[in-house]
DNA sequence: ACCTGAACACCGTTCAAGT
DNA sequence: ACCTGAACACCGTTCAAGT
């Protein structure tokens, strides 16, 4: 016990956030928390790391989270992680994978509600508005997924699969809007994705950051306002 | 010579970035580089390390430059930082105010050779294509200019202050519009505002960061077709 | 195969002087 | 008034075992 009273007596340095955050941290590092096996079978403790990556980025800690704390969450010593992980960085980027797995899900599933045959305007308004609630949702996750400049080396390339799927699932929309005559008939479909993404990342980030003040419940209509007059935007051509 | 050979030999940790970076770093930290002053009078070595903290951060550290480093590069005992900045994140603010300022500067210069009497929408074009192009000529600077959530406590007032001005300078191009009939009466100015601000930071992050993959010289095409759509759908209202 | 311990070279920040 | 030195509690990563 000795040792955990003197680190949480001591005034927490800088690196830590203001913010409280719950810290469950039910055990002394030494010991294992109760009820938690004593050796992980394989794949069991990249997934333990992989969630408790993604919760201190939740809480606020966003790409600054501690690979140390990560592996004290899980309960194991903090090289333990080094047989999962290469380094911090693609502990990080499992973590936003995760992320933009769960954003491309959650975009798939509002297009899955939409009624059939509807414009593609209409879609397109759908998806991005699927994609800023999610990034209001999390925004501490959200700024990850962006930071780190994760594509700078070439490593990570699961991390550029989920982009590319979800840029050729706007694309296909693009593409399908085109066909139907719903958008000008030389429009650059990959430079109209991109647009696109560039709007709904832009309104996100601002909102995140506080840079954009909405009331909370009128965030999404802001949003929704800037996709308006860029899809009206892209079919003026 | 001891101490510093020792340094080099031993291979650089993580925090490092990959990039060589020039690394000046003439003498050794004990000595004072020649030439300096002995000791700075008021205003001087805050300036001096302000301006080490922009090397740094355009040197690709971002907003992970450190403290101490600041202080090696200016030749003094990172202690002394302390004196003329309360924490990092205040030498990080003034570093990043220095940056808005600068992107706000070269805005006013931009729409300064704007020939009289533009009609509105170009006058924003060029506003934008300022913005864009001042990102993309410092992505390590400019991405720690949006970073670090800087505004989240309500200090660092200066930066609130430049950001303030940069906003009202296209609210006046917005309500310049409105009543010149370009654009359309009911235009809602802080939103209309947010909205450009919202698509240049998004073209501009897109771009930095690689996701939109455009030749070098393109790019700026990219973020002027971005923004003719914008500017088109807050035309038709 | 999977995990640990000790060590290393860093950090940002505090305390207590030095001139 | 302005700067320094030593110390503290952290980091991420490497080396060399332990079971």
């Amino acid at each position: 016990m000795s040792k955990v009273a003197k680190v949480a007596k001591v005034a927490k340095p800088a690196r830590a956030r203001a913010t409280p955050a719950p810290k469950p941290k039910a055990a002394p590092r030494a010991r294992r928390p109760a009820g938690r096996r004593d050796t992980f079978h394989h794949g069991d403790l990249r997934r333990a790391l992989v969630g408790a990556a993604l919760d201190l980025v939740a809480e606020g800690q966003g790409e600054t989270f501690t690979l140390r704390e990560a592996a004290r969450r899980v309960g194991v010593n903090h090289r333990a992680v080094y047989h999962h992980f290469a380094d911090k960085r693609s502990l990080l980027a499992a973590a936003v994978i995760e992320g933009w797995r769960g954003q491309l899900d959650e975009i798939r599933a509002e297009l899955a509600k939409q009624p059939a045959d509807q414009p593609t305007h209409e879609r397109l308004l759908a998806i991005g508005r699927a994609y800023v609630r999610y990034a209001l949702a999390r925004p501490a996750h959200y700024r990850a997924m962006f930071g780190a400049r994760l594509n700078a080396d070439g490593r990570f390339t699961d991390l550029e699969a989920v982009l590319a799927e979800a840029t050729s699932l706007v694309a296909t929309e693009i593409k399908r809007g085109v066909e139907r005559g719903e958008l000008p008939a030389g429009t650059d479909v990959l430079q109209a994705t991109m647009t696109l993404w560039a709007s709904v990342h832009g309104v996100s980030d601002l909102l995140i950051e506080g840079r954009i003040q909405a009331r909370p419940g009128r965030a999404l209509t802001y949003a929704e306002r800037l996709l308006r007059a860029v899809v009206v935007g892209l079919t003026a051509g």
